[in-house]
DNA sequence: GGAATAGTGTCTTTAAGACAATATTTT
DNA sequence: AAAATATTGTCTTAAAGACACTATTCC
């Protein structure tokens, strides 16, 4: 029994810290990956993400932060713990894990950023299944992908694709790009009333037909969860 | 941008596997702790955990795994992460991250293993707040609770504090215990008829009334969701 | 006016809540 | 028969779906 205590006794495991940070882009699901430069899998297309840096990161949250900063200046309006990938086979150098995470942001925010570092780029999930990916990146974008769906049948998560004044066209676009189907704008204009997450702002915008009320969430307000999934 | 990648560079943080075995007992919700024998915290309640053994696990769902058994002879009916817990401050050895899991056994299945391990307790999660608990072990218990409980509205899972034979009147109360509200016998009865996932056990039950009509979970079913949460 | 997009009204559907009514078992 | 618990029937309620209708803007 002491022997589970003994620090020295085990080889501790390779830990990273890896985030999938999604956008969406002309009703397109994005992912933003990078090209890695060193072995192992160089050349390939792995998520930003590397060790914790313990003079830096009070935490594991604040090393998804500071990588995802690295590679396109800002830090995302959402973030959240995705799961521990772990194992013996995931890399080459010996047993490893990482502590995924997923990420939310408007690409408007970060467009400019992204293109100026060569090495970071969106891709979209739909191009995924013929990139060639690093580690297990493939299959962490896929849980991921997954999670953030299932979040955007029961919460406002995907405001966060949004820009900071968007319409309710725009929002609908976002969820229906994320959950891959169409909903109806009357149910999401409810829960918009009903979430008392946002505020009207003081402005319409045109867009080929009548204009449309801009809306912003509201200060200090935290994320809505409702009791029913949208129908899948 | 090297730096990123070096291996060497960065300390290693301290990395461990600590699961929240929950089981209900007598309508009171009780967690799986054991006593510390060395430090740090040394004669303080901890949750069963440990270091990765990279020889014997395959990941880290396995680290969890081995640990349960060791303390309870027995593998969980039901598994799954929490989320990770990290920081400079946990750990007074330096900068230290748990993969935290949260499982559920039914407390008939374990309760003579247990007693035979003095080392191991169920506590009841109402006397927590009053126990001398080591690291962050008590709010890793407070996020595993809440976590079960959201689940327990909107799934089944709740049905793995049940033993294999069991009536629907048990399973009221592990949820109701869980969630720490009443729930509409009705409604359990709805969901366990339009779940798919239970079959009549060809036996009834006394009970001081009418005889209940044992169930037992289909083979190789999955866990059933519902698109609703029950009334919180 | 017509096309396009935004927003509302309202009826239907679905699954949960409430609770009365019935069934079975023990004492 | 009374008490206790199990099970069913059924009406109500809450929130989503469907979709027609109105509103606004540009051409």
């Amino acid at each position: 029994m002491m022997q589970d205590y003994d620090i020295n006794q085990f080889k501790n495991p390779l830990f990273t810290v890896d985030s999938v940070l999604f956008t969406v882009i002309d009703s397109v699901l994005n992912v933003l990956m990078v090209k890695r430069l060193i072995e192992p899998f160089a050349g390939r297309w792995g998520l930003p993400g590397g060790f914790v840096d313990v003079d830096k990161d009070d935490n594991t949250d604040m090393t998804a932060r500071r990588k995802l900063t690295e590679k396109t200046g800002l830090s995302p309006r959402y973030l959240e713990q995705l799961q521990v990938f772990s194992g013996i086979n995931r890399d080459p150098r010996g047993f490893s894990v990482t502590s995924a995470y997923y990420a939310l942001v408007a690409h408007q925010a970060v467009e400019t950023r992204i293109e100026t570092v060569e090495q970071a780029s969106w891709i979209s999930v739909n191009e995924l299944p013929n990139l060639a990916v690093a580690f297990d990146h493939k299959h962490i974008i896929d849980i991921a992908h997954k999670r953030l769906q299932q979040k955007a049948l029961y919460s406002m998560v995907p405001i966060y694709c949004c820009p900071d004044h968007f319409t309710v066209g725009q929002l609908k676009d976002v969820i229906e790009t994320i959950i891959e189907k169409e909903i109806q704008r009357k149910s999401l204009m409810r829960r918009i009333e009903s979430s008392d997450m946002f505020e009207f702002v003081d402005q319409k915008v045109q867009s080929g037909g009548r204009s449309a009320q801009l809306y912003r969430v509201k200060k200090d307000v935290s994320m809505a969860n409702f009791e029913r999934n949208l129908s899948v």
